[in-house]
DNA sequence: CGTGACCTTGATGTTAGTCAACGAATGTGG
DNA sequence: CCACATTCGTTGACTAACATCAAGGTCACG
């Protein structure tokens, strides 16, 4: 679940957590923008996304989380949101109050390096995402979406990594990359003419890993997989 | 210099840090992408960016680091660098080990707590970027970065919010905004038609400041300035 | 008096946004 | 079972934003 190697006491001491089961129906925003949050957010089912809105009401997804994922665990050292959250999906999340994270982290300070490790992850799938959005065409950036969202979705244990359900509208994946749906269902049409994406409802299929990795120009590094020790 | 409430032993534990102090021309690759680096870097004098760089060469700055920022503090817990670090500018560096950085966070939570705010708070900024760089234009990108970087410059004492000094070649400007160094020549073009800029050399002059910040919807909460307390 | 880094300008091509409309699928209440 | 609305995907025509290519201009510096 969290990126970092715990002790067993340690990993029932995060499940042990006290936390609220709320489900939410998809399109609704979870976190509203603007406001202090009393509790992280953690991905039990569904799609959920973090998202920055501009005062024309348009909005910037600057994350994906699925299920395992710890939302917005940045939440506790800093609990002023700028940004909001909606569940793309129907959900399922548990909401864990600060106040007990803040005691875990203060009782451990492997769990307290394990958060910390887990927010600069999402940090430097941010700063990737970054960089798509100011450097890349709207193409490599749909290419390197799918690439990152399959491998993540393998990770989880939820399919392979070329072939997997991803339950978002192409509205919502206009979000994502910063383009217009209109835009990015002509974006969508040009990965299947190259025969790179093959879609049936919300299941999409990746015919041609090796090229669609090359458009992206995906590396996988940023995804920090590999889980090395905290220290 | 951090971002949090610490007490006046836990501050001089900071400053007495181990660190190699080193001077580096404009221009220069301070960390380069693809390693894993050993000690975070915190800015005693000039001006340093992260960037992330693509296949053909090209570079997205993800962050800007003033004099008093510790700029790679993420680095303590991932190790691992997907991207680099360059600076813009004739700068000087402390490159604190991460060994003694690791050691000081084992020995007080409450630095941890301020390290890892620390970092999140970059990860806000970057949030923010992101949006900017997905869902707005070229004008209300640079209008934005001018109003940030005008009050970060306040803040940390170097000047005026409308009145500051700003070492950075329009070819930087453009590798922060993510357009083309001629695109951006032509954008401040009109910031200065707009009466919104005055430049003389590095010094940048922001005569109409409301304007400029409608211009950028800057809202500057998400630099988190108000500095509340850990816990 | 070159030379190189930086800024500026013009002409032209490409990418993506905007506006408007339509079709398919789904759900809902009568 | 049918009319109706809603959401989502798709298409076409047109426009705006930005990239690209190429060339000069300015200034500091050796």
């Amino acid at each position: 679940m969290l990126r970092s190697r715990l002790t067993k006491s340690e990993q029932e001491a995060i499940l042990a957590l006290p936390a609220q089961e709320v489900r939410t129906a998809a399109h609704r925003d979870i976190v509203r923008p603007g406001h202090c949050s009393t509790f992280s957010t953690l991905v039990v089912d569904g799609l959920v996304a973090r998202f920055d809105q501009l005062a024309n009401g348009h909005r910037q997804i600057t994350a994906l989380h699925i299920v395992g994922d710890f939302c917005d665990l940045h939440s506790v050292v800093v609990p002023e949101t700028g940004w909001g959250m909606e569940s793309l999906t129907d959900s399922v999340v548990r909401q864990v109050p600060h106040e007990a994270l803040r005691d875990l982290v203060k009782s451990s300070p492997a769990i307290a390096l394990a958060f910390w490790r887990d927010t600069v992850v999402d940090s430097s799938v941010l700063a990737k995402w970054a960089s798509a959005l100011g450097r890349r065409s709207a193409k490599s950036r749909l290419a390197h979406l799918l690439c990152e969202m399959g491998l993540r979705f393998e990770q989880a244990g939820l399919s392979t990594d070329s072939d997997f359900d991803f339950p978002i509208t192409q509205s919502q994946i206009a979000d994502v990359l910063g383009v217009t749906p209109v835009h990015l269902n002509r974006t969508m049409q040009a990965l299947r003419q190259d025969g790179l994406l093959v879609t049936n409802g919300s299941r999409f299929r990746l015919p041609d890993q090796p090229r669609l990795c090359r458009i992206a120009q995906f590396d996988p590094a940023y995804l920090l997989l590999h889980k090395p020790p905290n220290d």
